[in-house]
DNA sequence: TAAACATATTTACTTATGCGTATATATCAA
DNA sequence: TTGATATATACGCATAAGTAAATATGTTTA
């Protein structure tokens, strides 16, 4: 495996591992909808600021999302749409994979 | 938000970790390619066997891939292809981001 | 049953991640 | 400059995740 390949690869890793937390899937998925400030953020998901600040640092410093300040304020919005689109896909890996699970217990009773 | 919507976005970040490494990664692509058995990946990727064995296992718990036992091998397939298009959608957005990268230093000289 | 091979797990350790609290920085208005 | 508000960061701690090396388990064949 070349360099690159190798490189890249981390790079996706470190991609994947920005989506690994709920809430930073919740700030995403937030952010789908329309820009918000880091405030209206914590209190539409029930945040602490500083920790909302803290999640939204590693989606920035990956390139998912972008800041632009507003005076007092810093709003934050997604930087590509299909961001979503792959979560979307996950979330139905993920639907599919709960009701072929549900069907095992069925199967097992 | 829902105790069930949190539940799902808890099960939405684990996939996402399952892949936030980049050996699971290659693994995960490989597999998309046909099913190997737990040698032939180790050999394949250049892994060691208990670290082969130890990142399927991770994939596995969360239903990423399957295991058959074949005889004294132990044969893994992807669970479901669509695991690739999402891998393969985020690494469209990475490689965007590193163009524009590119773009930005370019600006910059 | 014993040997050989493939796979899985355990152990002990290091490193990374996440959290709450406190505090620092930035911007604007008075 | 001071005060008020918004955002970001630092610190100390707890927990999770990753690692190499050794070993256990499972399966087939002699």
């Amino acid at each position: 495996m070349s360099n690159l390949t190798q490189e890249v690869t981390q790079l996706h890793a470190d991609i994947c591992s920005a989506l690994a937390d709920p809430r930073r899937i919740l700030l995403l998925y937030a952010l789908a909808e329309k820009p918000y400030t880091v405030n209206d953020l914590a209190k539409y998901l029930d945040i602490s600021q500083p920790m909302t600040s803290r999640h939204l640092k590693i989606l920035r410093e990956r390139g998912l999302v972008v800041a632009t300040r507003d005076g007092i304020n810093v709003e934050y919005s997604l930087n590509d749409h299909r961001l979503i689109d792959a979560l979307d896909l996950l979330r139905e890996v993920l639907r599919d994979r709960i009701v072929s699970r549900a069907n095992l217990i069925v199967e097992l009773k």
